[in-house]
DNA sequence: GCGATATGGTAACATATATTACCAAGTCAA
DNA sequence: TTGACTTGGTAATATATGTTACCATATCGC
């Protein structure tokens, strides 16, 4: 009932943390909520009496989560520095914010849940990548309008250059497949990934 | 019992082909015995006789489509075509394959399986993505080699050259954001990252 | 034709778990 | 202090479902 803030409730706020932990770790179907309850204490009354049942809480950690992207996938803009350096330093936060494994994990809960919260996959879409997306296109527009690069269209630059970016080191994520990298390892992939973009689009 | 030719049993064939629509659609956890049944005909007790349980069951489903993906994936090769055509060509061969329903359901199972089916990322990895991976850095190498490119480190460049190919495709696919693209969008998305590869890779 | 085996159909069993109920203890305003 | 409200703790309820059991029937080798 109290809808005034519900971010400074504490017991709210630790519901969802460990929540949160618990749906990344193993998923909707096999987190219970008795389990939630273990790790965090209390009844649970006190979710229910919150969230209502168990789809509202997890919903209200995806809410949670999707708006802390789009805030720390914020702030990207970087005028004075030349081009190069500028996709650098965005591709290189961009990568470090999508390594986390608590963002790998997300990634995976929206997968196989998309299927049942329709409102999921369009969620994260609006409020996370979206974002980069956009102020990636504009950056690549501006650029080729001043002639340093060539790209007829830059919403599709920017999607190749974000998929040029991850290359296979989400998936490889997602899957298990391999830790997660660390800064120096980032720092490579991101500095390949705008050379090679950029020597792609470059004006011969 | 009869580990002859597994493949031949049609009762076993029709089990796995609903067990598997079932799964891809909505989930392991999502999937009872009961639904499968009620889809193929017949008795669970034939389920349990021919996998034991129900991860047996899932565990045969995932072999069998990764083998597949396998074979579908195969035969890449065009040696007698110039380098563009060929990477054209492996590009829409790839992006056909992946955009698949089917194998954008199997991804979303491995990734949402993966930390209770420890063996699954790795059985697709090796059998699905590296063939592909492993043909491209030959080819880039041979290229390089030739002095057609410039790759330093061709494995590198092949997987910037597959995260340049699926761009946003593969993640929208997988979040339920956008439908299948159809053979014209396909093609031209795979001639864009030939594109822009090939100019990126160019020795100027 | 006959017996072993596989399969279909149904029910039983055990367990997990979402959800609700109930009561005691604490909290906080007046 | 008092009383409305919230929370903790535990148990009860309902249901879903993985797994096994049982029996009748069909299939297939001999």
């Amino acid at each position: 009932m109290n809808d005034d803030a519900p971010d400074d409730d504490p017991r709210r706020n630790a519901i969802l943390t460990a929540a949160a932990e618990l749906f990344i770790e193993n998923g909707f179907a096999n987190t219970s909520i008795d389990a939630i309850i273990e790790r965090v204490g209390g009844s649970k009354r006190t979710i229910y009496a919150l969230f209502g049942n168990k789809t509202g809480l997890f919903e209200a950690i995806m809410r949670a989560h999707a708006t802390r992207l789009f805030d720390e996938s914020g702030g990207f803009d970087a005028k004075d520095l030349p081009l190069p350096e500028r996709l650098e330093r965005f591709a290189t936060k961009l990568l470090r914010l999508i390594a986390q494994p608590r963002t790998i994990g997300i990634y995976r809960l929206v997968a196989s849940e998309a299927g049942r919260f329709p409102e999921l996959g369009r969620l994260f879409r609006d409020l996370g990548p979206r974002q980069g997306r956009v102020w990636l296109a504009q950056v690549i527009a501006q650029a080729a309008q001043a002639g340093e690069i060539k790209a007829a269209d830059p919403d599709a630059a920017a999607r190749q250059f974000l998929g040029l970016l991850r290359s296979d080191l989400l998936f490889d994520l997602m899957l298990g497949l391999r830790a997660t990298p660390d800064d120096d390892e980032i720092a490579d992939i991101a500095h390949a990934a705008t050379t090679v973009f950029l020597h792609g689009v470059s004006v011969d």
